[in-house]
DNA sequence: ATGGTTTTGACAATCATTATCAATAAGAGA
DNA sequence: TCTCTTATTGATAATGATTGTCAAAACCAT
């Protein structure tokens, strides 16, 4: 039988009150912050409770982590991320969405989902101009 | 300067044998298993370099793995995966690409990488029904 | 062949994630 | 309300992929 502890309800709430993207790691940081003395292995569980109910999505990042978003299934739309400072900004994508219906379309690809995110640096952290990784242009 | 070696050449032709993608730890088993004594530590960096070459792709498998693939299309481009079967279909994306590089730029976002997947039900699961495996939420 | 430099590879280090397991607390029933 | 059963928690160990280290080996222009 499924409990209800103050655990869930703080990771479904913060990942409610989290813009875009974010990952376990992070969300469990943003919670100690906030005092929440929740531990890490239960931030980890309830995420993925939430992605197996199909209350939240999940992502990989380019590093390889698994990313978690609050499933807004009201208003989609897509978000630019700072690889260093974490800045999201969410972009509307309507050139994309249709990109993405038509080429599933073409293949005879149904009921098509995307995942279509952009990393990069912000305008500061590019300022900044710190020891640059240099990856994919 | 790039130098060649036997074990660029074995990583390349590996990958090139390799039908759809396969993860570093399985291709340095694949190479040992053929009588290679090539690094781990090597195959990745051949792979590596290959992606960032261009001459491969890229993408992280579901549990988090990075999967390479030979790279049938020079430059970049992104995949339609079928959720069921698991089914790749490589797609060109010049419109995204722009899409992606102009959105950066109205923000003043550099070294712009970009997570474009669309993931669908190809055809035949779609013939087949939805419900019936119930594998990927 | 020689020398300067890149590349290799065994192993340690790192990072995210998962498993372990005793202690805790949710919720049903008395 | 109180008790009891058991799902859940959380500190930590374990896991598994990937990256860093650095001396030794290999490559290639000369």
């Amino acid at each position: 039988m499924k409990r209800n502890t103050w655990q869930r309800e703080a990771v479904r709430e913060a990942l409610d009150d989290t813009e875009g993207f974010i990952s376990a790691q992070a969300l469990h940081s943003a919670l100690h912050a906030s005092g929440s003395p929740i531990g890490l292995a239960t931030v980890y569980r309830a995420l993925g409770d939430l992605a197996a109910k199909g209350d939240a999505d999940s992502l990989q990042s380019p590093e390889g982590e698994a990313l978690y978003r609050a499933c807004s299934t009201t208003g989609h739309h897509h978000h630019l991320i700072c690889r260093n400072c974490g800045l999201t900004v969410e972009i509307a994508a309507d050139e994309v969405e249709t990109w993405a219906k038509r080429v599933a379309a073409e293949h005879g690809f149904t009921g098509a989902a995307h995942v279509v995110d952009v990393f990069g640096l912000c305008a500061n952290c590019t300022k900044l101009g710190t020891s640059e990784t240099g990856r994919n242009p």
